[in-house]
DNA sequence: CTAAATTACATGTACATACATACATTTGCC
DNA sequence: GGCAAATGTATGTATGTACATGTAATTTAG
């Protein structure tokens, strides 16, 4: 009976390891097929994700812990992410003035002309898909 | 014709991209929960892949390149993984003989041992799913 | 048999993940 | 009103990803 059981989860265990490690490979293709196609726009994914987020609100302004609640991957350093897209001026922080502990982000104009050109890649990209 | 085109193609894009963004979300929590189980050892996700490899060969050492071809997220920098597991003395680095710019990888006594640990958290942890 | 190409690995840089901590502001409670 | 707790963001450190480049050893071509 033990050995059994020990087989049986052994056996559940190592198909139950196999699912997973295909899950996580099939994501990492996902994932990197992805961030080459935005490479084109010499952003990076997550880059991308954000100022996807922000376009999906425009002209909205969202504040970071807006932004970051939106993001998949809950523990990106969602400041960072922006500091880099203000440094390519895609986008701007303003201090909001209802509270001043929260940062408002919103796009510039050249932030929503390359959200349009990645878009576009994209769509190009997944026609045959 | 046009617009149906379009619409059909948009709905399959827009299904498409829920169900990468699933698969990429679910991918990531598996990650998550793995990494946090490691953290018991003191250990990440990629240093106890690496580990698991060299254990599965034991006592064979082996490559770095063969390290890298056994890893799931193909682009990791194996070299730098092992450095971290060479600084906690868990793994040891020579050269080959027969190939002098190959190094070969072998577990130590400490990194059996915690291998080992790491596989019983696992399956403990793992036991009511 | 030597020069060039290839290989195996290490290292450098930019960016992201993961988590801890610091700092200012706001809020809730007395 | 005033002070402690909570909140929103920024920053620091360690690690990993992605990719380019450097370097030594080996293989191959001429």
């Amino acid at each position: 009976m033990k050995l059994e059981d020990a087989i049986k989860s052994n056996r559940f265990s190592d198909e139950r390891h196999k699912a997973s490690v295909n899950l996580i490979y099939t994501a990492y293709w996902l994932k990197h097929n992805f961030s080459s196609t935005m490479k084109e726009c010499g952003l990076t994914m997550e880059q991308h994700n954000v100022l996807r987020i922000l376009n999906g609100s425009h002209p909205r302004a969202l504040c970071v812990k807006e932004i970051g609640s939106r993001i998949i991957e809950k523990s990106s350093n969602v400041p960072r992410i922006i500091d880099r897209l203000v440094a390519k001026k895609l986008v701007e922080r303003v201090q909001s003035k209802e509270d001043k502990r929260e940062t408002l982000i919103s796009l510039t104009d050249k932030g929503i002309e390359l959200t349009q050109k990645a878009r576009m890649i994209v769509d190009e990209k997944t026609k045959g898909l």
